[in-house]
RNA sequence: GCCUGGGUGAUGGAAUAGGUAGACAUAAGGGACUUAAAAUCCCUUGGCGCUAAGUCGCCGUGCGGGUUCGAUUCCCGCCCCAGGCACCA
């Protein structure tokens, strides 16, 4: 073998040879058990960034070693290509979103073989091809069939000279990040996808998902939102009109002095026309609707509101309330409606004292009297009732119940739960997306596109127009069409549908990536789902994950999937951050752009001093970014998968030091520089595999240090996918075999070095699979590393003959000994009590009690 | 405000079931090799104190209590940091 590690020579001829020899290639086979390892699929924004690298390593080294444990792995890789971004970057590049997508891919493609991925690339696929677009088309029909979709009207950001619709994160203190003009809600017809049929059973099974980090699964449960409460009905004074109520608080419905209506809520027109108020009203909807949902959610938005005209009565005290409308009423939540009870509502009470309503208090605290008109808080807490009729003298949390029933008997409401979870709105009035296959026809309406016409094609001809907005509604070869109901002359949908929907069913999809006849192959799907670990980021934890699993809810329910849950494991790692150089005249400094000089940084534009500001995440608007290139240049793909491995487990952040990079490569190095040092001597030794009976001093115990090796590393990766203990393992078991690597040659040393360093190389191999074939080959193994079995420990090569004791008086350390690993209880204890220095501390202290545990310690209490 | 993590040497981190705190690595210092440097190999390194030498003493896992023979680990209260949600009635 070559006596220098050359990782530019040694990493493209393995890559080539994996391929050539189709070794991540993989099929359906029914008599094996199998593991589908799946990272989240990366949008392909142009280059692929450390969190990429770090991802797909993690999930990576997993693949490889489930191989070696004999699973057929499935190890797939994508493009979630639709979205946004290609738009925006096809107008700054005066492109087309379809070229920078695929121009993309490509890049992004060499660089992931770049590292070394196990992936079956023959399953590839992209989103935004017609043929996988196609069967989200063809669902989004299953799913209208039977009323899973439908359109409402429901707001939009909009920019109105942009004419274009913006995301939450385009708009910039209200207004377009683009032109700087003022942004407004605007009511569209979208679809929705039904999800919150499926909330309660989402919810439910939060508890059946062990797999899952306990963080992500109460992300899903908060965001679901599941609160119980009553539906209480208000009739509008001198109207024949209704407003129900949700609330959790029903017993404190004695309290409630005035209602409050979301500005949206249809009766805030209708009751408020032809009083004086009305224009005050039209005044304060017009001025919300110009508000974005983003600063109307603020913490210290100030609560405003005005009368709206009218009153509705108590149905419990008969009490006349009036009604307001108010920015802090949300329309999506419960009805749109609120009772204020503010003697128990924080916010109610704000806006009662800002508008001088009356407070009545209802609950008290255990003995203290609250009068409302002295109140400094609400109080939102249990008590006793009060002012509230034949319930006063109650506890609170009784009430709830009684006054729940009150109400249900008096037909003036119900108990009923709410969800903070809403339907799903798909629509997006984009270009670069899946069109929604819905035609509308003037006579019809709106008519699901025939079966046999999908797919629904994106017409990549067109330009995106000025502003970035979509070109398909302008676009007459692809809106001029024929109602498929009545033949008559109609005009398609043109809004594309929501990118989260193509990643909520990809990981289905890649089980049979090229079926054409139908969404995907049966058997396939029966046999590689559901993916047994999903690894990703964190910042994916509620809406790509929580769509995921109301899709395979959705695919079960038409029977195509025999589960509900697609992901059995799921593992979010860490960000990749890196300290921040800033300098006072150009700002955030690229780490190329600083000049390093011992511990000081200076910009290296103007040479004054920057300043070295905190760790975070690595972004490109902080400029704390590594280019993986670099690394791949400098060090190799199997430097850059051992630093991201070892610096932390995977779970936590990991922060980026070059230093930690040199580290890896020089470890590396040192198991290089052993195997070419020993590697002629041991090249025709078979690998020792007797019992360690045979063998003495230091030999044998770098036998046994490599069985325990085996265990640590085993565990390590099995059980908690602690990579970085593994590997402090394996650079152990190296130094070991580097104290044997003297000019001392015992009995059996070829063998039990060959055995170590054979097993330390298969270990090793899912980490940095390139430099691991490579030793494999130099010692004369002729197939892959890949094709070798895991090792395994053997139980009597751990047996220790000699155990280290360690003495405690009063729990604290006083002593250690060695003893042979047969002693007993009692003469443990008596050389516990006779050693020396144990003695100086038990003095003539009288021993109260002796606690011996087995093979470890004893502590004397005196 | 609520919910989740986390706080251990100079640094990243280890301690898997309550049992030797600091594995492994980085940085630093010393030595060997070299004309020299780099690289490499070996050694030292939590703090304080004492000593001729240490299998020496004391302190030490954010802070304050508790349980226990024994607590980084379990319980109670608090502080700080990161992430998520946030007018959800």
């Amino acid at each position: 073998m070559d006596e220098r590690y050359d990782p530019k020579t040694i990493e493209p001829r393995w890559q080539a040879a994996w391929e050539e020899k189709n070794l991540f290639k993989v099929k359906e086979e029914p008599g094996r058990e199998k593991y589908y390892l799946l990272e989240m699929f990366p949008y392909p924004s142009g280059k692929i960034h450390m969190g990429h690298v770090r991802n797909y390593t993690i999930g990576d080294v997993v693949a490889r070693y489930k191989r070696l444990r004999g699973f057929n792995v499935l190890h797939p890789m994508g493009w979630d290509a639709f979205g946004m971004p290609a738009e925006n970057a096809a107008i700054a590049n005066d492109s087309h979103p379809a070229r920078w997508t695929y121009e993309n891919i490509d890049n992004m493609r060499t660089q992931l073989r770049r590292m070394g991925f196990s992936y079956d690339w023959d399953r590839e696929i992209a989103t935004c091809r017609p043929e996988y677009y196609r069967w989200e088309q063809w669902l989004f029909l299953r799913m209208y069939e039977k009323g899973m979709v439908y359109r409402r009207e429901s707001f939009v950001n909009w920019c109105g000279s942009c004419q274009t619709v913006l995301a939450n994160e385009q708009v910039e203190a209200g207004s377009c990040w683009r032109c700087g003009r003022q942004v407004r809600q605007k009511k569209l017809q979208q679809w929705f996808f039904r999800i919150t049929d499926y909330a309660d059973d989402l919810l439910r099974y939060c508890e059946k998902l062990p797999g899952w980090p306990e963080k992500v699964i109460t992300m899903q449960k908060n965001w679901i939102g599941k609160s119980f409460g009553a539906e209480i009905r208000f009739p509008v004074q001198g109207k024949d009109e209704v407003i129900p109520v949700f609330t959790t608080r029903q017993d404190t419905v004695f309290g409630a002095t005035f209602m409050v209506l979301a500005p949206e809520h249809p009766l805030v027109a209708s009751l408020s026309a032809g009083t004086d108020q009305e224009a005050a009203v039209a005044d304060f909807v017009e001025k919300m609707a110009l508000t974005d949902r983003s600063s109307r959610a603020l913490e210290n938005y100030e609560k405003e509101g005005v009368f709206v005209g009218a009153f509705c009565q108590n149905p419990m005290t008969g009490r006349s309330m009036p009604i307001y409308t108010a920015n802090f009423a949300l329309m999506e939540y419960g009805t749109g409606a609120v009772m204020s009870v503010p003697a128990h509502d924080q916010r109610d009470f704000d806006f009662a004292r800002k508008y001088d309503l009356p407070v009545v208090a209802v609950v008290q605290p255990p003995g203290k009297a609250l009068d409302g008109d002295t109140l400094q808080e609400a109080y939102a807490g249990e008590g006793l009732m009060v002012n509230s009729g034949r319930f006063d003298g109650m506890a609170s949390t009784d009430a709830k119940e009684a006054i729940a029933e009150e109400l249900e008997k008096n037909g003036l409401g119900k108990k009923t739960v709410s969800f903070r979870l809403r339907d799903w709105g798909i629509s997006r009035q984009r270009y670069w997306g899946a069109p929604i296959p819905i035609v509308y026809c003037e006579d019809c309406g709106a008519v699901p596109v025939a079966e046999k016409d999908l797919p629904v094609r994106l017409p990549e001809e067109a330009d995106l127009l000025e502003g970035g907005r979509s070109p398909l509604p302008f676009l007459e070869s692809f809106v001029r069409t024929e109602c498929p109901k009545c033949g008559k002359a109609a005009r398609r949908e043109t809004d594309t549908m929501d990118t989260f929907v193509e990643s909520s069913w990809y990981f289905e999809r890649y089980c049979s990536p090229r079926y054409e006849e139908g969404i995907f192959e049966k058997e396939a799907v029966d046999y590689w789902m559901p993916v047994d670990q999903y690894i990703g980021g964190v910042e994916h934890a509620i809406l790509h994950l929580l769509y995921s699993r109301y899709y395979t809810r959705v695919l079960k329910d038409f029977g195509l999937v025999r589960f509900k849950e697609p992901f059995t494991r799921l593992l979010t790692q860490g960000m990749v951050c890196k300290e921040t150089v800033s300098c006072p005249e150009h700002g955030f400094l690229f780490p190329e752009e600083v000049d390093m000089q011992g511990e000081g940084r200076f910009c290296g534009k103007c040479g004054r001093p920057a300043q070295v500001g905190r760790v975070e995440k690595m972004s490109k608007s902080k400029k704390n970014v590594i280019d993986p290139n670099v690394l791949l240049d400098k060090y190799g793909a199997d430097t850059t998968r051992l630093f991201c491995l070892f610096a932390a487990p995977p779970e936590r952040d990991l922060e980026w030091s070059e230093q930690g990079v040199e580290g890896g490569y020089r470890f590396l190095n040192r198991v290089w520089r052993l195997a070419a040092g020993i590697m002629d001597e041991i090249r025709e030794a078979a690998p020792y595999s007797a019992s360690a009976d045979a063998l003495s001093g230091d030999v044998k115990a770098l036998y046994k240090k490599t069985h325990e090796t085996i265990r640590k590393v085993t565990g390590d990766i099995e059980d908690r996918f602690h990579f970085n203990t593994a590997i402090s393992a394996v650079m152990e078991l190296v130094n070991a075999m580097y104290s044997l690597w003297t000019d001392e040659r015992p009995q059996h040393w070829a063998q039990v070095m060959r055995f170590a360093l054979e097993t330390a190389v298969v270990m090793l191999s899912p980490i940095v699979p390139h430099f691991a074939e490579e030793l494999w080959a130099a010692l004369g193994r002729e197939k892959s590393v890949l094709l070798a079995d895991w090792p395994v420990w053997k139980e009597d090569a751990l047996t220790k003959e000699q155990l280290l004791i360690v003495v405690q008086v009063n729990g604290k350390l006083r002593s250690k000994f060695t003893v042979d690993a047969g002693i007993d209880e009692p003469a443990l204890k008596k050389m516990a009590l006779e050693d020396e220095r144990v003695g100086k501390f038990i003095g003539d202290k009288t021993i109260k009690k002796v606690i011996v545990v087995k093979g470890k310690l004893v502590n004397i209490v005196v």
